[in-house]
DNA sequence: TGTCGGTGAAGATACGCATTATCAAGAAGG
DNA sequence: CCTTCTTGATAATGCGTATCTTCACCGACA
């Protein structure tokens, strides 16, 4: 351990302007009422010494005296600045920077949450969570645990993503795809499309068992019909868009789209001329053969910006009056026309 | 400002194990000597309380009481998390993470540095630089008195990038593209070229120096004569191409090279066959027709790691004997090779 | 002249933790 | 039986800041 590094301290201030620390304390936060009262002449001449011995405020004594921080966390559950990570969280960590910049907050990158009984945590010994003033926490895999310690806790902090399946009410932010899901199909049926395939991942996440939830009431309100066919049965499409007489393949993201695409091509059936192709997520970059994906635009930049603005008014609000907040907020994603939805006119209604 | 949030503290812990705060403090730091003991007895006791309350830390207390807190700051001149400084930074942030990760430290990022006459400065009121153990800066806009100010501190830091300029000794983790530009430009020779042209931006940073410098040298010693030309223009190249018989051209960075393509093929010079093209930087993801650019690979993530362990080395060491410790390190471009510079055996030598 | 209210500022304290010095009780030794 | 260690633990203190309480002083007023 290296030796003590000393610093300008209220107190050296104090002897330098012939006052007390009280009094240096006082001019520095600018308090002046019927308690406490620091005339202009000597007023100044602290400032002078402030001035004279460029001094900076020792963060962990004021935090520790009770105030605010300026700072928030950031968890990631998976590495958040690896360039895997970037397409998801880029976008969102940029927009929270900016959010951050513009409020004058410092962010925390809990980097360092060691790996305990197998999972990622953010409570172990150590952790520096509370010398933040708040949490965002994103990634797929939360612990629910931590999320009902954080509510029981009090501790300001808001999930970017759904959050619904835990008990206690973990305040989030997430991306509405009932509605533009809703649209996209609606559209589609209205450019003649009857029959259709809906490829998905299998996964149980909330969105997931949203946008399938759309998909299966559309089929069964008659409005377009669904045959739903799991990742693993990419090869069998062709056979299976022929046995159905399907002219549309929706899939739950582009990535899987284009692997769709892909097999398609390989089967000689044309996209989208023969076959209409879109997919429930962002679409940003992907491109068929030249054409735009249609699809969403996920406004991830402006979900963190409401993120940070939750947070905030979390930490600015006594934990009392919470329950008395709308602590979930859903943006709602843009649909993307694109240019692989043809309309059909040869389709038998 | 909402109401205090209470936290299980040592206090609490020790009333409910019936001993004293001094005692649980012992029991968390492991701490067992001549001066303090603690039978096992009394510390399973005291370890029970202590899972019993979920106790964690103060590290805004532990910070004060003089010990170290895990985290080293991220300085950055520009948004560091904004795509188009993702090129850039983007490689650097992934290797600090996961070096950071793997020694245990959290980064605090300072987004919030307000801009202060005109640049942002690492210096202000309320800095949070006190709370970590050490720093990063990143960024080519640094300021000087900034640096110097660090160093008269005696406040561990590592800056990224070459600091020679200023007159403090700044440490840092740079690229040494002196060592990759020579063996380049020897090659270049070696392959039968005897002309060329070095385009540059005409900046006066560091490595911008170093790579002209070499240019220069090989120029002087008649191993590859060059023709020196700003980027203002690069519409002119052509006709001084033609002009000095050159068979190459070199630039300063990949993004030029690709204007310059764009230039030579606009005016029917195919490339590479009549005219050989290299650049003095990264050429990932940077491809002339299909062809690899020759250039360099600069080990970012290395260049991260590094600045990590050689800011854990200053953070552990007495600033007394920083002296004597090897505080600039460079790292050394790798060449890239490529599919641009073709051997010419038509050229006089 | 004694009292009262206002002014300007210092003293004391809390925050949570680590550490140093101290101390009581029992064991060992003469 | 008195002294000297050893053991086991506690009280006290410091870190830097903010805040609550107290206090001395001075002019005004009765």
């Amino acid at each position: 351990m290296p030796s003590k590094r000393r610093r300008v301290t209220q107190r050296e201030i104090a002897e330098l302007a012939g006052v007390s620390q009280t009094t240096v304390s006082v001019v520095l936060n600018d308090r002046d009422g019927s308690n406490v009262r620091v005339p202009e002449a000597t007023r100044a001449r602290v400032k002078q010494a402030i001035e004279q011995l460029t001094y900076v405020a020792d963060p962990a004594a004021r935090r520790l005296a009770g105030l605010d921080n300026q700072i928030i966390g950031i968890f990631t559950y998976e590495a958040a600045l690896s360039p895997e990570s970037m397409d998801f969280y880029g976008p969102l960590l940029n927009g929270i920077e900016r959010a951050a910049e513009r409020i004058g907050w410092d962010l925390l990158f809990f980097t360092s949450s060691p790996v305990e009984n197998g999972t990622r945590s953010l409570f172990h010994r150590k952790t520096r969570l509370r010398l933040t003033d708040g949490c965002v926490l994103l990634g797929q895999q939360m612990v629910a645990s931590e999320l009902e310690r954080l509510v029981a806790e009090q501790f300001p902090f808001v999930a970017i993503g759904r959050r619904d399946e835990t008990a206690a009410a973990v305040p989030y932010v997430a991306i509405d795809y009932v509605t533009p899901t809703t649209a996209l199909i609606d559209q589609a049926a209205a450019g003649g499309h009857r029959q259709a395939l809906y490829v998905h991942r299998g996964r149980n996440t909330p969105t997931a068992r949203d946008r399938q939830g759309v998909v299966e009431a559309a089929s069964a309100e008659g409005r377009l019909a669904f045959l739903l066919v799991g990742e693993e049965r990419i090869a069998e499409l062709p056979r299976l868009a022929r046995a159905t007489e399907a002219t549309l393949i929706i899939t739950e993201d582009a990535f899987l789209a284009e692997d769709v695409v892909h097999a398609l091509l390989g089967a000689g059936v044309a996209v989208p001329d023969e076959m209409s192709v879109a997919a429930l997520g962002e679409v940003s970059g992907h491109r068929i053969d030249g054409r735009a994906m249609a699809g969403f635009h996920v406004p991830r930049q402006q979900l963190a910006a409401e993120a940070l603005d939750l947070l905030q008014l979390l930490i600015t609000t006594d934990p009392q009056e919470w329950a008395g907040l709308e602590t979930r907020r859903l943006l709602v994603a843009e649909v993307e026309p694109g240019d692989t939805i043809v309309t059909r006119t040869d389709v038998p209604s």
